[in-house]
DNA sequence: TTATGGATCTTCT
DNA sequence: GAAGATCCATAAA
């Protein structure tokens, strides 16, 4: 068992910074869910980095009703539902007037595995977070949980201490996405068997 | 093993 | 009306 409660939920202003400064501060962190008294949490093992008016950014065009969450300060949870039945989960970053999150696209399993496999219908380990859409069904992560500040008692991140090193990190171009394919903005740990495929 | 279509919300044209 | 930061079941090869 990890001791991941043990460990208190990263202030929202470790957010507030540089994005892509960031990246290698987000690797390796828990992301920490409790919903009916269980514990589900996942190592962040795959982020891909939004920013400013970049075009694959929802808020390359400004501020709209659905991204209005980006524009605010670091360290809170910008929810998306997209493709008629998908949410995705991102963490925001920087300062308060200038858009730019994480998306969280893959976590390794760590506390509430058997909660993780009724949510997501299947008893598949490495099948139940490696996908953005994928880890917030394991997670019950929906529209309620957008705009929240992720260092409330029931959704935060956590450090538990596991170092990812440098060399640990490998990066390459984001995927979905038909622009911005310039910026290779997808981070993720080497090796990771819960890092999602493509 | 790879390809395709369905689900059907939100935003922009 | 069309496309999208997706996933999965099913079909074809």
């Amino acid at each position: 068992m990890s001791k991941i409660k043990n460990y208190p939920p990263l202030p929202p202003k470790f957010f507030q910074r540089d994005t892509l400064e960031l990246v290698p501060e987000i690797l390796g962190k828990v992301l920490v869910r409790k919903i009916r008294g269980k514990m589900l949490s996942g190592r962040i093992v795959e982020i891909e980095a939004y920013i400013g008016n970049d075009p694959a950014s929802h808020a390359a065009n400004g501020m709209t009703e659905r991204n209005k969450v980006m524009f605010e300060d670091g360290g809170l949870s910008y929810v998306y539902f997209t493709y008629g039945m998908h949410f995705c989960f991102n963490i925001v970053t920087g300062k308060k007037g200038f858009p730019a999150a994480l998306l969280v696209r893959a976590l390794e399993p760590l506390d509430g595995i058997e909660v993780m496999k009724k949510f997501r219908g299947t008893d598949v380990i490495t099948n139940l977070t490696n996908g953005p859409a994928k880890l917030c069904q394991a997670m019950k992560i929906d529209r309620k949980l957008n705009g929240v500040k992720l260092d409330c008692k029931n959704f935060f991140i956590a450090d538990d201490g596991f170092v990812v090193g440098k060399k640990d990190i490998e990066c390459s171009t984001r995927i979905g996405i038909k622009v911005g394919t310039d910026k290779e903005w997808r981070f993720f740990l080497r090796g990771n068997e819960f890092v999602s495929k493509r």
